[in-house]
RNA sequence: UCCUCCGUAGCUCAAUUGGUAGAGCGAGCGGCUGUUAACCGCUAGGUCACUGGUUCGAGUCCAGUCGGAGGAGCCA
């Protein structure tokens, strides 16, 4: 008999004999008509578990009894239409093969019942298992795949810039660091430094924090690229919206500007929720019902409406204006608080906002400087972006980057960094430099957003962030 | 890193003014049933996070440590 996958098996004509392969959700038992066993078989390829019902003139139907949640197993059988209520179609079961018990169930971590996901993240090589972490699995890959295709046709380039960097400059956060130094007997230089060049690479290195710095060299000649990989931040951040490793998708986009950026970005979101909504609406029907309401109907608007985009300074007077008590004041210069982010998206606008052109003292030095006066703004702003959204908050943030050689030398100048760290950088300026804008897209932050999921923590398989690193 | 809350059975939680440990779910066994968050009965299961202190007596009060959650900052 064929293999049959069990999202193909529920479309397969009834009558057909298949076999699938997958592990038990759940079994109930009747004693009806002789005695027979409703076993629930879950394979991942779907949502739903495929009902099989295995009757007591099975020649091992004594073992079948003893199947319980979290059995794998073999079933042959024929598909027909359900006598039952709760489904339309299930397997009659000529043969039902346990290829791996549950041993001492009274200590499977997993078993049928609710379970919270503070618990469920303890048990993460488990919870896999669950109608929830498949469903995120199942969207995480989707999304996954809808950005490369995406890219792909926009002529975009996925390049592949790397883990370990010897830079210091990327300027995003803590690194962790990378060294194959013995830690209980460190070699110093005669200054009592540590002397980093008898270590791996011959210099300090660090897991990178953003492939910004690499891929703009790629824009400089491939004119649209971008990256999709890990990330890493050492910075010691417990929050619902924070990992230590996460993944970043960053475009870098030659002979652009940023609203050229917005238009991707914008994009980009439009395409991967109508492709869960095509694809995936099997599993956004459960976070639907069991994990946030109206989450479908909230895909459906960003499938169909670009995102609304505001000026920093539009922003300030909208918060200053709206009759809501803040805890932190709102004030043209200082960066917006959470509270601020989220009320701009989740009450005024109810929808993505791209707020751009923020002040220049609060951005990083490669953001390309406004001529003074932009947006009427009351001081020197930069072409930055910040892509806010309900439920997570900022989901994206970009720039124009600044192209001018001598514009970008004082910026790094002005912010106390040292101009020799960037000079690979500062060449792609002094040769054949170009307006390009790009941003960074947190990838896990999106999961979150098309999924309802309120943790960060669970929307990545396995979660790195402080004292965290089991499995 | 800061603020708030929490840590008791495999899981989710109770336990009165400090008086010596309880339920539901899960698991095992039995009953019933084309079942589907099933239902009924029985059984097993505890170093009350750890260390120290107060007290005749601490799950309960105090101090410290460790761990978790939510919020803030940093950011994606």
């Amino acid at each position: 008999m064929a293999w049959m996958k069990i999202k193909d098996a529920f479309k397969a004509q009834a009558g057909v004999e298949l076999t699938i392969k997958g592990w038990v959700r759940t079994k109930r038992d009747s004693k009806a008509d002789g005695g027979l066993s409703f076993i629930a078989v879950n394979d991942g390829t779907c949502f739903d578990p495929i009902q099989v019902v295995a009757r007591h003139d099975l020649s091992n139907y004594e073992e079948v009894a003893k199947i319980g949640t979290g059995c794998s197993v073999e079933v042959d059988g024929v598909l027909v239409e359900s006598q039952g209520k709760g489904q339309s179609v299930e397997i009659q079961a000529t043969a039902v093969r346990v290829i791996g018990w549950v041993q001492d169930p009274d200590t499977y971590p997993a078993s049928n019942k609710r379970h919270s996901f503070e618990y469920l993240r303890e048990i993460a090589h488990l919870r896999t298992r669950t109608n929830t972490f498949g469903s995120v699995a199942r969207v995480r890959h989707a999304l996954s795949q809808s950005i490369h295709r995406f890219m792909d046709e926009q002529d975009f380039y996925w390049v592949h810039t790397p883990i370990i960097t010897g830079s210091d400059c990327e300027g995003a956060g803590e690194m962790f660091r990378v060294s194959t130094l013995d830690f209980c007997n460190i070699p110093k230089t005669d200054d009592g430094q540590v002397d980093f060049s008898q270590d791996f690479f011959g210099k300090e290195s660090h897991l990178t924090v953003s492939g910004q710095l690499n891929v703009e060299t790629y824009a400089s000649s491939l004119s649209r690229v971008y990256t999709f990989g890990p990330t890493f931040r050492a910075e010691n951040s417990n929050t619902t919206r924070h990992l230590a490793e996460f993944w970043m998708i960053e475009p870098e986009i030659a002979f652009a500007d940023l609203h050229d950026n917005i238009e991707l970005a914008s994009g980009m979101l439009r395409t991967c929720a109508s492709d869960l909504l095509e694809r995936r609406m099997d599993d956004l029907e459960f976070f639907d019902l069991r994990i946030e309401k109206g989450l479908i109907d909230r895909l459906k608007m960003i499938a169909e409406a670009p995102v609304k985009t505001i000026t920093y300074t539009e922003a300030i007077k909208i918060l200053e204006g709206c009759n809501e008590k803040f805890e932190y004041d709102v004030k043209w210069g200082s960066d917006m608080q959470s509270e601020h982010e989220r009320y701009l998206t989740e009450k005024h606008f109810k929808q993505p906002v791209a707020v751009i052109n923020y002040p220049k003292d609060i951005k990083a030095f490669y953001m390309r400087l406004n001529d003074e006066g932009t947006d009427g703004a009351p001081g020197q702003t930069v072409a930055a972006v910040d892509i806010l959204v309900p439920g997570v908050g900022e989901m994206v943030g970009g720039s124009q980057r600044e192209e001018r050689l001598d514009v970008l030398d004082s910026r790094i100048t002005e912010m106390g960094l040292d101009i020799e760290d960037y000079w690979w950088y500062r060449d792609l300026r002094k040769y054949g430099t170009v307006p390009h804008a790009g941003y960074g897209l947190g990838f896990e932050r999106l999961v979150q957003f098309c999924t309802g999921m309120q943790n960060i923590r669970d929307v990545i398989p396995f979660p790195r962030a402080p004292r965290q690193a089991e499995f």
